[in-house]
RNA sequence: GCGGGAGUAGCUCAGCUGGUAGAGCGACAGCCUUCCAAGCUGUAGGUCGCGGGUUCGAACCUCGUCUCCCGCUCCA
């Protein structure tokens, strides 16, 4: 498929979310804001439909996890002991000329690396040079090149580490034109002003400014779970192995935040983490890797547009991590991620706080501060995954066309529509009886305007998956058509029947089969 | 932030060498219709992203500005 091709598929679908009410760019009536999206009345259905799948696959049919929904605010300290405060606030620059973005403080690290190979390389040509009699320590110590290389690594090792702690971004700068560290691909000193960038969000609390504190937007819903920790183990009865599981949002300030509600700023997870005793973490992790896998695959998605992708550079609290990978209209990008995050943040947590967040094993007779397997997955992006998994325009034998969304049926908004044939001869009351009996059930959709071909292809438009018709002879023999929104081809069936197979058919254990 | 593209009706777009806005689809109201968007009638909806300049006159030329989309580093 090719780049542009593809751009109008993003684009075919993003249109389509609009117009038929799924997601709005937000503030629109004031020019939009950037990277910011909200559900109408159909996506608010979508979402609501996918996250309480999520919900039923993990919390209800595992007895050994139980759910949470910590706040959005959570004390400062939190973020101190996750290490978000300090790890994610990158000091960016850019190259003019090759218009790459670097971390600044990976340019001079990496500087500093090339400083410390000049000694090595030192050190190998003296040892060549003067073979066995060669004097490591020595050489160290008295060659003036290794000797003025140290100078230069203590030097901007100390530079570096005080400009970091006083946020001093100038001094960065200036550090990268000291070194006359070169971009890699331009080859020039062409740089930019080093500028913050900071993952969380702040915000007060407090109504007075004076008396007010900063906290942050939670970046992550794990945190919430994990200081959670001794009170759920205290309440819930459960023993290790057991999981918590959260739905929430999370915002994050990313660099960019693009390509529709794939990346936004504001974001919904939905996180599960699983509490192991040490040692078994691997087990686990693969156990989790292969389930979320399959949950995947229940969705209705290609198996060859799933892919798992293990990460090569782990984040800061993990030992292991995989994403599962979903072919958007862009190309494979993560949905979902599942890290080992050892004992890294309830260990963390535990020295902070000075709670001891340990688990009694019985079996072991001895206290362990547990190992945790992460499942995160992006609500948001589920649901731009199935959208686009879908979204179809198809040519029908008769020559037209038709868009259709082919949703699986448990996760339509709409799951029935009532349609009179005609607006007469009794067929609206009818049908209104019918409406007025299924919708208890179902979220149902009645229409008795336009032709009764407009009203299907209004209802595949939406992705309804069953359109309920009542004809003139419902008046007399009580049954109805009942048109399938993918195959198009329709069933006689009894009124009294309707319930059971709109509710078979829609019936999430249909997931994945 | 940098580079590229684009802003005209709800959606997709047209609008000539500048002469103060149009289509299709959609929506709504009604008519007609016994099954797959294309029958008929009517209605609503736009200070052409915003601001300045040139001009008798700007959707169109010019300058500025804003917003959105795509790519780059970060991540669910």
């Amino acid at each position: 498929m090719s780049k542009d091709n593809s751009a109008n598929i993003l684009q075919e679908i993003i249109s389509h979310a609009k117009e038929y009410g799924f997601v709005f760019p937000s503030s629109e009536i004031y020019d939009g804001l950037g990277a910011v999206y909200d559900y109408g009345q159909y996506g608010v259905e979508l979402k609501k439909n996918i996250q309480d799948y999520w919900w039923r696959s993990m919390v209800q049919l595992h007895e050994n996890i139980v759910g949470l929904d910590a706040a959005i605010f959570m004390h400062p300290k939190t973020w101190k002991a996750s290490g978000h405060v300090d790890a994610f606030n990158d000091p960016l620059v850019d190259n003019k000329d090759s218009k790459k973005r670097y971390r600044a403080d990976v340019l001079i690290e990496e500087a500093i690396v090339k400083m410390e190979d000049k000694i090595t390389k030192e050190v190998d040509k003296a040892a060549k040079k003067f073979g066995e009699t060669f004097d490591k320590a020595m050489f160290l110590q008295t060659n003036p090149n290794v000797l003025r290389n140290k100078e230069k690594i203590t030097a901007t090792e100390a530079r570096f580490k005080a400009a970091l702690e006083a946020n001093d971004m100038a001094e960065l700068r200036q550090i990268i034109i000291d070194l006359e560290i070169v971009c890699p691909i331009s080859g020039t000193r062409n740089w930019t002003d080093v500028r913050q960038f900071n993952l969380m969000f702040s915000t007060q609390v407090g109504a007075v400014a004076d008396e007010s504190e900063t906290i942050y937007l939670r970046p992550e819903t794990a945190q919430g779970i994990f200081v959670n920790f001794l009170n759920v183990l205290n309440t819930s009865r459960q023993r290790i192995p057991f999981g918590i599981a959260q739905v929430g949002k999370a915002f994050r300030n990313e660099v960019v935040a693009r390509q529709f509600i794939f990346r936004t700023r504001e974001f919904e997870q939905m996180e599960m983490q699983f509490f192991v005793r040490p040692g078994t973490e691997m087990e686990w992790y693969n156990k989790w890797k292969e389930t979320r896998m399959a949950w995947h695959k229940s969705l209705g998605f290609e198996e060859s547009g799933l892919k798992f992708k293990d990460h090569v550079k782990v984040a800061h609290y993990a030992n292991a991590a995989v994403d599962i990978e979903f072919n958007f209209p862009f190309g494979y990008k993560e949905i979902e991620g599942i890290h080992s995050r050892t004992d890294f943040d309830l260990t963390q947590h535990q020295n902070l706080s000075g709670k001891k967040l340990q688990y009694f094993d019985p079996e072991l007779n001895e206290s362990y501060v547990p190992y945790v397997i992460e499942t995160s997955i992006g609500l948001n992006r589920t649901i731009l995954a199935v959208l686009s998994n879908s979204y179809q325009n198809e040519k029908l034998e008769d020559g037209t066309e038709r868009v259709v969304l082919k949703f699986p049926p448990f996760l339509a908004p709409i799951k029935a529509a009532i349609l009179p044939l005609v607006k007469k001869d009794g067929l609206p009351e009818k049908a209104r009886e019918i409406m007025d009996e299924l919708k208890y059930d179902h979220l149902c959709f009645y229409d008795e305007k336009d032709s009764i071909g407009k009203r299907y292809r209004r209802q595949d438009a939406i992705g309804t998956p069953f359109c309920i018709t009542v004809d003139h002879d419902t008046l007399t023999d009580n049954k109805v058509t009942i048109r399938d929104r993918d195959t198009m081809t329709q069933e006689r069936v009894a009124i009294s029947e309707l319930r059971r197979i709109v509710g078979e058919k829609v019936d999430w254990r249909k997931a994945g089969r």
